[in-house]
DNA sequence: ACCTGAACACCGTTCAAGT
DNA sequence: ACCTGAACACCGTTCAAGT
């Protein structure tokens, strides 16, 4: 005699992500996410093979989430206001959204990575910025160089590795202003 | 009646070390440090107040290696070349020392993080470096810089993330050559 | 003074039994 | 077809009892 489904693939990641939001990758139990779309543990292996295809799951939902803020930002015709735009749009989010910042670019196991294509597509508007700044054949070298700078940045920040004093907010912009002078032809 | 000591905190730390670079963080039980030291897992609390501290004492230690592979590239007389080796010394530590980089790099709860001594040690040779590059006051801003590439690169090619093809030594190379370009006076 | 077994509160996960 | 309680193998940690 069938049960009627009480939860959904959709409301298990969308309750995951705001448990992931609130309490870190650590806060994430199957306990946990099971009691916010309120069904018992056990229940959730239906819908995702283990806690480690949740996160991934979770991680699939945030990439996603950052790809759309970035192509918001990257709107100018200027490339250098545009990585301005980007980087700093990047900051931003990572700064409200610590725990999927950490979730996305932290150590990641193999089973927990997001979907390839996800990862391409969060890539396009900064190469399309970066191909502007340093020509086509440089353009992912340069790419991954920006990215590699902010990511450490926002890295250090978040683990509030900044202890020797300065501004950091002042450090940011020396970093965007510099990488945007070395990237360019 | 006293029992001799049958361990002693500073075999407990080289074990934890040991464990760390073998399976990781994730690892790194109490359980298996116990077993390495030949005790029961309860008797490390007299050694240790729990296990973040035990992963701080652990984290200590790599950051003094670190340090001492640093200071021992630093050694030209030219700051371009310096910068070059100083950059090169650290890529070659984090790949072969993938969970030690992840311990000192990644998000690390508060109580979990290094003596502020030892991270200001970390620094000394690549502010040297970027003061004379860079000048005296921009010497914090330019080590900054150079730091959040690196970190970010590393735990990016450590994560798996340079998945758009191309050469990653080559996008090293190309970085170390643009940073120190873009942080000269 | 140090070490230990037993116990506790938590995990993730499996599975037989229920509807 | 989905949900559940019970169970299992793990964690970290505490503590009374042993020497």
């Amino acid at each position: 005699m069938p049960t009627p489904a009480r939860t959904s693939i959709q409301a298990i990641v969308a309750a995951g992500r705001a448990i992931l939001d609130a309490d870190g990758l650590d806060g994430l139990t199957m306990s946990r996410v099971a009691a916010a779309v309120g069904v018992r543990p056990p229940s959730l292996y239906k819908r995702v093979r283990d806690r480690s295809d949740l996160v991934r799951l979770i991680a699939n939902d945030v990439a996603s989430e950052l790809t759309l803020t970035l192509d918001s930002a990257a709107t100018s015709a200027d490339p250098r206001a545009n990585l301005r735009a980007i980087a700093g749009a990047f900051r931003a989010w990572a700064l409200t959204h610590p725990e999927a910042f950490h979730l996305l670019f932290d150590r990641v196991p193999e089973h927990e990575r997001i979907d390839p294509d996800l990862n391409a597509r969060s890539a396009a508007a900064l190469l399309r910025t970066t191909a502007e700044l340093a020509g086509e054949a440089d353009a992912l070298e340069a790419a991954r160089t920006v990215v590699a700078w902010a990511n450490g940045f926002l890295g250090m920040e978040l683990a509030g590795a900044f202890r020797l004093g300065g501004n950091v907010d002042r450090a940011f912009e020396y970093g965007v202003e510099r990488l945007t002078r070395a990237i360019e032809r």
